[in-house]
DNA sequence: GAACCATGTTTCACAATATGAAATACAATT
DNA sequence: AATTGTATTTCATATTGTGAAACATGGTTC
């Protein structure tokens, strides 16, 4: 998440919003004093901006527990957010195809500075109904999509986005800086990334980038499914379909191969 | 959208969230001059707050455009207060097996003001993966759901909640206030609500509501369909259905038969 | 290619607005 | 009844947000 530049004139502004995002799946109530102290604001003020959000219907208070929650036009905004998204829209069917021809889950990703951010998810088996994780973030060094869209940057850019030391998510996390490195220069040539249980225990993925009109990476898709059925020998074939599928959807985004 | 008391001290941020609401699917991308109009607010201060959202990644700017969309944390608080509603985990079983056995779309939604609020929705067949709806706002007397949650409120609480006069979906929509009240009276008598076109032309709906352990409306469930499956005589059956799948979950609920 | 128009951006003086310490209210334990 | 933990309200203060005006930029028109 970026805190870039105190611009003046926002600190009311800048404040309620960091109010909002204390609320994760982790830590989905506040109660007013817990909050003030983890968001580091006075109390009094912590009340006021949870005023003014809820009036808006951002947080709502739960009468029973008298805590906060998120409200219902944070889950109206993500909607619009999640269905105006270009991108989304556009990669949906190959998604969908994907899905279908592994059996297994597809998602299309983006990177926010060092997370993915699950855009969107098609189940591959029929049993559930999908997009249980949309919105979701996760640490980029531990993902396929991840090490996909970092496998184009150079190793500068990555010091400045990557977290150091790079946190394991698994014992299989690369957490050693020159083995990332490695992986990456790996996952460039190959064109997709592997990742191996490398952010749960069980669970295999490979996923390629989406590239942009003038070649930058906008984000990427990934096949994911547990390592009982994503087999080391069944990868090559699931990253090919992969990169086919990324590469279509890239040449729609304007890219020229 | 209650725009109740204005709370002193937090003009800044009811302006930024302001802002945020401009944006939805009927007009996903805003210039700076534009939004600043529709607002009401000065052009400068558009600008600073416009930032401050920026910088929390809230909204984004298009640089080919120059226009700024809802951003990527919108997308991810949005799935933050999906999957930490209580509601949702609890109905989502029952709304699948509902699905299931009507081979119609299954929904659950709650009422903010006049409006529905949809907080989940599965699809009945298979070649769709659900949940497109999300987040989506409907006016409450044009749907199932809707109606099913007004019938138990009275006449003069209805006056208070819903606008006058009542906006037209259809040629279908009831519009007259003495026609809704009735309606609303066969519908807490029924147990369900039917919608009939009333909110799409061809789309057809039974609703029922859900109650909390001291007997409050708290959101409503239903099943909708194209009106061609989803006929006159086969409604009957689909309301029992929405019945006893509310029953079993107002229960859970804690409410008392 | 100059003049124009419509965007977005920066500056700055001013005071309205946001701030937090302290006082108060309330509710649940003890 | 006393205590401890909450959530609110009050209010004096100056920090912070404000908007008019000036500036920058890029695209059209003549």
């Amino acid at each position: 998440m970026p805190h870039n530049k105190p611009y003046p004139g926002t600190q009311a502004v800048i404040r309620a919003l960091s109010l909002l995002k204390a609320f994760d799946d982790a830590r989905p109530a506040w109660g007013l004093t817990e909050l003030s102290e983890a968001v580091g604001l006075n109390k009094t003020t912590t009340f006021r901006l949870l005023t003014a959000l809820e009036s808006e219907g951002m947080v709502a208070r739960n009468p029973q527990t008298d805590t906060y929650q998120l409200g219902t036009a944070v889950i109206t905004l993500g909607g619009y957010a999640l269905r105006t998204n270009d991108l989304r829209t556009i990669c949906q069917p190959e998604l969908k195809a994907l899905a279908a021809a592994a059996q297994e889950t597809a998602a299309l990703e983006l990177l926010t500075g060092a997370e993915t951010l699950i855009l969107d998810e098609i189940m591959g088996d029929r049993v559930m109904s999908g997009g249980q994780a949309i919105g979701t973030r996760w640490a980029a060094h531990t993902t396929s999509t991840g090490k996909a869209m970092l496998s184009h940057l150079s190793p500068a850019e990555l010091r400045e986005i990557l977290p150091a030391p790079l946190p394991a998510a698994t014992p299989h996390t690369i957490t050693e800086w020159d083995a990332l490195i490695a992986d990456l220069k790996n996952t460039q040539e190959r064109g997709y990334a592997v990742a191996n249980q490398e952010l749960e225990v069980g669970l295999a993925a490979v996923g390629a980038p989406l590239f942009n009109y003038d070649g930058e990476v906008v984000a990427a898709i990934s096949l994911a499914g547990p390592n009982s059925r994503v087999t080391p020998d069944r990868i090559p074939q699931l990253g090919q379909l992969v990169c086919e599928a990324a590469r279509r959807i890239s040449i729609r985004l304007g890219w020229q191969p």
